[in-house]
DNA sequence: TTGAAAGCGCTAACAT
DNA sequence: ATGTTAGCGCTTTCAA
């Protein structure tokens, strides 16, 4: 019923390996035959049949992305830029859903492994040993994006989260302000940490100290940045400004000052993390960290192309530029 | 180096047929046998090959999902609902995207059917005689989602499009203004033409004539919609209110009135359309039309599971239902 | 309940 | 430049 190489072979009058040949586009054939094999193939509708061709180069031309969650904007992006430049690289890519949470991430990853999977692109919450087990039970290459590693061992692609903190921190107190609150996500990533260690050593250097009341969590959500808005603004001594991990969370921080009948910036600053597409969404639009999400998914997926062709790499582990970009939510 | 289903016989002292049977769970195992298999595997470290069960078995259970833009809001939340169902069902998903471009559509499809997947879930502008063609030079299964299907012979699920630009509309209307304007997106999809057949027929109903400056197309990006606005507030007859085709570009209107010193809803009351995560997080809140994405997602991956298992369909064309939502972009 | 053996459709030496 | 052939690692009859 489906017509395979055989069928060609037999149909052209050539064996199975010329076929093979002129499918994969060996030189080494003669033009003549190239012509009369690639036109039974249009003839017959021959389709290779990409499975068994794994099976025989040991080889499938297909990578694994491991990413908390496709529906945030932040990892769409992420996402986007490594398919695109999988495509470019001619390699499909399986992609699944973690939540961050560890035992479906390593249970991903042998999955993908069965699945014969050429490379890794993993993104998640912090690498553990059980990570890096996982990945070290087969040999293909793994790399990492806007992700941490534990480990220390696995190439990543990321931006300076400790700096990209301090700067953001440093330029709200630039302002003369003392009162800058930080809303933290909530999990305990390495990331999270950076981010935290990036404003208190702004603090330090300017000798502010720290106002532990200062400190929220949220789980990077609009709402949850709603509710921090709340919080500041309820207390005896409010924040002048306010340095949010995500700018979801910062959107939600400002619309909630917004609706309490407080102005963002004159009442309180407000400054993001990330810039999705969201901080020009906003009024007043949000000055935040430039993250280059695109980039980091599309530089991951480089890197693995060339860990996969077995390539000299310089460097294993990526860190991207990022900047501050003042819009409309800071003075 | 790699252990396979042979080396796991051989040190269990049984044959490959049972430890196949074992691996797949098949009740014609001594339960004895069979610990002692599961035994040996777990010693060894035995990894099932997929690639290889697939050329033997003739099942991936990988489904490829075909989607314009995954960095869209709207198409990573109806991926985010195909995964959930796929992963229930333990299926894989490979992930392209197309950016709506038909050659790239037909291309995609066509690498899917190589890779053998099991069953292809299609998102995008419309199916044409070529895609429906592509489609069938393959036999698996095909569910389109959010995507109105030209030829009418492909499974899909979606909303009543043109009903609900219709309620969408009379309900602007139903607050006795008569100039309502719309914004729909460029291409000439039938999503898009439905839309405005509902909006047509809304201002038929009550005897509104059409006014063509009223019509305008974006892109369904933020960006057009603040284009549109612009546009829409330099008439000499401005709008009294303006149904606009995406939540994205109804977010760009609101703000485009607002830069512009006009007040949502009372100079201009604007009704967006998906009820994306947007909708809340804009001030005021955009009054929009619900269009379930992550079920539509859901129950198209659903429908086809049930194809690949030959299960009997009740219904081929699934229409989930839609509503309206007031909030405050509307008085 | 278990085993033997024939493929699945292709690639990759190796030979010619 | 082309053909022959032995796998790749598994499932699936068919027998026993």
């Amino acid at each position: 019923m489906t017509v395979t190489i055989y069928d060609v072979a037999r149909e052209a009058n050539v064996s199975m390996a010329t076929v093979s040949r002129v499918v994969n586009g060996n030189p080494n054939v003669k033009p003549v035959t190239r012509k009369k094999v690639s036109r039974t193939i249009e003839e017959l509708g021959y389709r290779p049949n990409a499975v068994a061709r794994g099976l025989a180069s040991k080889k499938t031309t297909t990578v694994g992305a491991i990413i908390p969650d496709i529906s945030s904007i932040f990892f769409a992006e992420l996402a986007r830029g490594i398919e695109d430049i999988a495509t470019m690289y001619k390699y499909n890519m399986i992609l699944s859903n973690s939540d961050q949470n560890k035992d479906k991430e390593l249970q991903l990853i042998n999955a993908m492994l069965e699945k014969q999977v050429d490379g890794i692109l993993f993104m998640g919450g912090d690498i553990t040993e059980d990570h890096a087990n996982q990945f070290e039970s087969a040999s293909v290459p793994v790399v990492v994006a806007a992700t941490q590693d534990e480990t220390n061992t696995i190439p990543s692609v990321n931006i300076d989260y400790e700096a990209a903190a301090f700067e953001a921190t440093s330029y709200l107190l630039g302002k003369e302000y003392e009162k800058i609150a930080f809303i933290s996500g909530v999990d305990d990533t390495l990331i999270n940490q950076q981010k935290y260690n990036g404003y208190l050593r702004a603090l330090k250097e300017k000798n502010v100290s720290l106002n532990d009341d200062y400190i929220l969590t949220g789980d990077y959500s609009y709402d949850s940045g709603l509710d921090a808005s709340d919080q500041l603004l309820q207390m005896e001594d409010k924040p002048d400004a306010v340095f949010v991990s995500s700018d979801e969370m910062a959107l939600g921080v400002i619309h909630g000052a917004q609706d309490k009948g407080y102005q963002v910036p004159q009442d309180l600053e407000v400054f993001g993390f990330d810039n999705t597409r969201l901080a020009t969404m906003v009024r007043p639009t949000l000055s935040t960290i430039v993250q280059p999400m695109y980039d980091i998914g599309a530089v991951a997926m480089r890197l693995l192309t060339k860990y996969m062709n077995k390539e000299e790499v310089e460097e294993k582990k990526v860190v991207l530029p990022h900047r501050i970009v003042e819009r409309d939510s800071t003075k």
